[in-house]
DNA sequence: ATCGCCTCCTGCGCGC
DNA sequence: TGCGCGCAGGAGGCGA
């Protein structure tokens, strides 16, 4: 389920039940995500207080007096905060009980997702030491994403999808970003003029800016017993979209195979 | 260094 | 209905 603007409203929707509250109870029902959740890990975690939750990419990281906890949803994952007490659901992997009687739960039919803690500084650890920049900071910039194209042929989808370069761009709004800029999909990356880089950058930043925009409205209710997440379908382009024309010129949208990733794009608008 | 391919796992929608 | 198949929003790791 996850892209950049889910995990960021997940972070801002679970941040006021987890900040200044302790950690009470440390619940693992299946170990077996990703890696394997520690077996430490509630031994870590208990009794500390929780000072943040940021993200890195599409880790969230809950910061504690002792620590920092990294989840992460992979494909299927999600949160939820529950009542204390109340059912599991198949798939709830992973709780946390805090000092306000309200459960963090991780809910992962896949199982992609990861459960792990550091005591070290978190910018250091091996999974987020070597990320590229924030799509939505400074530092990802035209000037710099046309430094990394050079001598890069591999395509630009899976170039901006490469987490060493920029980080958070999935698969759908990588199929979005580049239809709004009008580049092929599979053109190769050092194949593309700075003109053209630049507004690369401008509809990274748009598509996943008003992505984490509509997601507070349609994840708002998430933390509901019942609140099943929404999707932005209604606001994607091309993704999905193959054999429907296309929004800007009428043409058949295509749909092809990028790195074992289904691409959507318009032949028309895309060169 | 870079790139293409494989992998982990469950659920769902489709065609027969 | 039931079954088999293909596909799914991530991303580390491997061999070439």
């Amino acid at each position: 389920m996850p892209e950049l603007p889910e995990v960021e409203t997940t972070r801002k929707g679970i941040e006021p039940y987890l900040k200044n509250r302790t950690v009470k109870s440390v619940t693992v029902r299946n170990p077996r995500l990703r890696w394997p959740i520690p077996k430490t890990l509630a031994k870590s975690l208990l009794g500390k207080k929780i000072l943040s939750v940021k993200r890195r990419a599409k880790y969230l990281l809950i910061e504690t007096t002792a620590g920092t906890l990294i989840l992460h949803l992979g494909m299927s994952g999600s949160l939820r905060i529950s009542a204390t007490g109340t059912d599991y659901r198949k798939h709830d992997h992973f709780a946390l009980t805090l000092s306000n009687k309200k459960e963090l739960r991780l809910h992962d039919p896949r199982r992609f997702g990861a459960v792990l803690w550091t005591d070290d500084d978190i910018n250091q650890h091996p999974l987020l030491a070597s990320l590229g920049p924030e799509p939505l900071e400074k530092d990802f910039n035209s000037i710099y994403l046309y430094r990394t194209n050079q001598n890069r042929k591999i395509s630009i989808k899976q170039h901006i999808m490469n987490s060493k370069i920029v980080v958070g761009v999935g698969n759908i709004y990588a199929s979005e970003a580049l239809f709004l800029a009008g580049i092929h999909p599979k053109r190769a990356a050092k194949r593309i003029s700075k003109v053209r880089i630049e507004r690369l950058v401008g509809s990274i930043k748009s598509v996943l800016a008003d992505s984490i925009e509509q997601g507070g409205t349609t994840l708002r209710d998430f933390v509901r017993e019942n609140g099943e997440p929404g999707y932005f379908a209604q606001h994607l382009n091309v993704y999905g979209k193959s054999g429907n024309p296309c929004p800007h010129c009428d043409k058949i949208i295509k749909q092809i195979v990028l790195g074992q990733r289904s691409t959507y794009y318009c032949p028309n608008c895309q060169r």
